[in-house]
RNA sequence: GCUGGAGUCGUCUAGUGGCUAUGACAGCAGACUGUAAAUCUGCCGGGGUUCCCCCAUCGUUGGUUCGAGUCCAACCUCCAGCA
């Protein structure tokens, strides 16, 4: 069965230690979950994911839509996967974004990307813009989201039901409420639109979870998930509106401008239930996961880690570098990492030649020792961060340890 | 020594008379946040006032031509074959 115990909280009254128990194992919080969308984590074995600590992975509804059948005939995704723990699944409510006013953008910005500059009117103009309707693979109407497959051209659809469904043979221990994600581009006006949407979406996929949810023989949550752009009526309004539905806890979901992440999250958090879990969705830089811990955040996920790898930036307590410029260079990955390479004594100059060989046996083992290195980095930093909260010392880790990182 | 072939950016490479010399790799710089991402973007002869401008440049030197990486000649180097 699924619950959440609260442990310890911050001075602030939202940031907390906790325990969620589900089905398939306990995740003490705060905690990171790896993405494995695809059922598995790129490059990293079930086995290393447990020597890592990882505690949850998150998967995607919407990737393995066509494999539900057989993950559900192999008794569902923990089994499945080979990774016997608990399991998220996205909605695939960030497919419709990034298959569509998104489209071959980042999810993320800074402040100067997104304001061009102040109109007449004093109304900001936004440097950031949505890919045109036409160009669009994913096109939103109140019954779902019609979308072509980008692998295979195929035209599809999926709507809050369907995704239900879905997750409900996938069988994960949470899933997500089906939402549309807005860009940072989208007007005020359209977030009113998206969210009365998403809200409409999410008592729907409330209704269809509740019939399908023990299908598997244990029970399966659900998160509903919190929109609204970046102003606070919405964000308040939404929180309470789904705070009083009947939901196993909370996705905190959007594309934040940095500088406002922290806001946002206290926006909605002091809206919600406190007795409820809340996954702060697609976020693991240092920084953010600092505010999602302070705001209230109890699980975290993102392909950073992984993606940030496999494309040669690696992180270490003083900071992230790209190994490109450490070639034959002696320095440890991060002379204060636990992971399974730095403790095997690989350097950056030795992790640079097996990327850069051109042998893809070798550039394979580096995708392998880059991700698990990244991945601990992160679960570790929830760990301490979940240490620094029960030992009292949350504000004096935090600066500390971004001041080492950020410099 | 003779005959034939070949010399283009760090490397490989396109280019057979016409405007700004192609592409790839390597290198350099940057990006990436619920994975259309093992990806993408920019730079990559020199200099400057760097969304522009100047100079140099297809082994070397000459020649033909309005115009040559491209045609011609000689030379240099490399490769192959024959002596």
């Amino acid at each position: 069965m699924f619950s959440f115990e609260i442990e310890k909280s911050l001075p602030n009254g939202l940031g907390r230690t906790g325990i969620i128990h589900t089905p398939h194992g306990d995740i003490k919080t705060p905690a990171f979950m790896v993405v494995g969308t695809m059922g598995e984590v790129k490059n990293i074995p079930p086995k290393d994911l447990k020597k890592l600590k990882a505690q949850a992975m998150l998967s995607n509804g919407y990737h393995l839509r066509k494999k539900s059948p057989k993950i559900a005939e192999a008794g569902g995704l923990a089994k499945y996967s080979g990774w016997n723990g608990p399991t998220l699944t996205d909605s695939g409510g960030f497919q419709v974004m990034s298959l569509g006013s998104g489209l071959g953008k980042v999810v993320s910005m800074e402040r100067a990307q997104l304001e061009g500059g102040v109109r007449k009117d004093g109304t900001t103009q936004l440097k950031a813009t949505n890919t045109a309707h036409k160009d669009r693979l994913a096109k939103v109407t109140d019954k779902g989201v019609d979308f072509i497959d980008p692998f295979t051209g195929e035209p599809d659809f999926i709507g809050p039901e369907e995704s239900m469904q879905i997750q409900c043979r996938i069988g994960a221990d949470i899933h997500m409420a089906f939402d549309e994600l807005t860009s940072l581009a989208d007007s005020y006006e359209y977030n009113v639109e998206a969210l009365e949407r998403t809200e409409k979406w999410a008592k729907r996929s409330l209704k269809e979870h509740m019939k399908h949810r023990d299908d598997l023989g244990y029970r399966q949550s659900l998160y509903g998930v919190l929109q609204g752009g970046r102003w606070e009526d919405l964000r308040r309004k939404t929180a309470k509106k789904l705070g009083e539905m009947d939901f196993d806890g909370y996705g905190l979901g959007g594309a934040f401008l940095k500088e406002d992440l922290a806001e946002i999250l206290r926006w909605c958090n002091e809206e919600l239930p406190d007795n409820k879990p809340r996954h702060l969705l697609g976020l693991s830089h240092p920084d953010d996961i600092f505010v999602g811990a302070e705001m209230g955040a109890d699980t975290f996920d993102c392909v950073a880690p992984t993606r940030e790898a496999r494309h040669g930036k690696l992180y270490s307590k003083n900071g992230e570098y790209n190994l490109r410029k450490f070639h034959d260079s002696p320095l440890p990955l991060d002379e204060h990492c636990d992971c399974a390479a730095c403790k095997a004594g690989y350097t950056r100059g030795d992790l640079r030649a097996l990327w850069k060989s051109g042998d893809p046996e070798k550039k394979l083992i580096f995708y392998h020792l880059a991700s698990i290195h990244n991945v601990r980095f992160v679960v570790r930093l929830t760990e301490q961060i979940r240490k620094s909260i029960i030992d009292g010392k949350f504000e004096e880790f935090k600066s500390k340890f971004l001041k080492n990182y950020y410099g």
